[in-house]
DNA sequence: TTTCAATGTTACTCATGGGTAGAATTGTCA
DNA sequence: TGACAATTCTACCCATGAGTAACATTGAAA
């Protein structure tokens, strides 16, 4: 490893990329990734207000303020972790939603991948950590690509029902009854079994 | 009102029970749970963290330390708020689990209640605030009387599925996607409609 | 090998908010 | 009406934790 003299790469050494990277831009992006990654961790763990900057600096090796040259505020963690998590549920329902395929066949592709990303520790920390202690500003764009997913979900269960591939249900609350169950995995899973 | 006159009966005044009540414990335990039920609300629109004493008893018309003549602590007012809801629950679980009826039945009637405590002010603080912010103890307590619940509920399941009156399936998964998707209720359930 | 930008550190500030001390007010009963 | 217990108030304490200032270290280019 090239650059392992002084107190540098702290960060890196925690997360799984301790491979050689050249690129510095390259570099500041993966170790702000691990910074929300280890966030998101200890948020889930022990919460988002039981956990203090000073522990999530320690977690990865680092004093406080080098976090402060990643991140923005505490807040700004909690927004792009749950922001990241929604990112990957849209890309789901946009590989789900291929035509060609029934309803009922989209429903259940993206529900597995949806099942996947409630497990995984952004989505955890977005179905687990409510909204309220973000930002109103933040919470508006949060909410707005909530509902994107929902309505795009509402709409495959529609053309579901209207192919005749998923029995006859309001739309609206079928969504909110998925959502519902498969947010619930988030509380209980635990990667034991 | 025979006790209007000073600063007497603050609590009481922002409740529902304006009436005359002699009883001096009696009221003790009302004011005690005119504080849990507003604490519960203010926990619920805007979350336990963001929801300070002061302004609690703001909501109340009274001074910080008056309520500390009723409940221990923070921790205290929400652990209470919790024991409670799980308390109806409970209620509601024995109510439903009346011999004389098939499981689906009894699952039916559980539901229902589960449903209407879902959007109750302790049952919506139940469900949305997380436990994260309570003593180890406390938590110990609550997780104990959940298990109760599931495992009350996985038994109803269990017998609906042996009298024929329920499809058969895991009672385990069956239980969790109940509670999943009822508690989910709480999350998007508005008194408007 | 000097120099500068990038990266980290130590040692602070300061607002917030849970909790308390001690005084004041009130209801009740003798 | 005087005394005592119940109840509430004003004014504080102080731990915590987010965020910052100023200084130190490093990597690499000139």
């Amino acid at each position: 490893m090239g650059f392992a003299r002084g107190y540098v790469n702290r960060i890196m050494k925690q997360t799984q990329w301790d491979e050689e990277i050249q690129d510095r831009e390259e570099q500041r992006r993966l170790k702000r990734q691990a910074i929300l990654r280890t966030a998101a961790r200890a948020f889930n763990e022990a919460g988002f207000h039981q956990t203090s900057l000073d522990d999530l600096a320690k977690r990865l090796n680092v004093s406080k303020p080098a976090l402060y040259y990643y991140i923005e505020s505490k807040d700004d963690i909690l927004f792009e972790c749950n922001r990241l998590a929604l990112e990957y549920m849209k890309d789901a329902l946009n590989l789900a939603d291929d035509r060609g395929h029934t309803g009922m066949e989209k429903l259940r592709m993206f529900l597995v991948c949806y099942a996947e990303l409630a497990v995984d520790e952004f989505g955890k920390c977005l179905i687990l950590s409510g909204d309220q202690a973000l930002t109103e500003e933040n919470r508006k764009i949060l909410r707005a690509t909530r509902r994107e997913l929902e309505t795009a979900l509402r709409a495959i269960i529609k053309q579901g029902v209207a192919d005749g591939s998923i029995a006859p249900c309001d739309d609206k609350f079928a969504a909110f009854a998925f959502f519902g169950a498969f947010n619930w995995i988030a509380h209980w899973y635990r990667p034991e079994g």
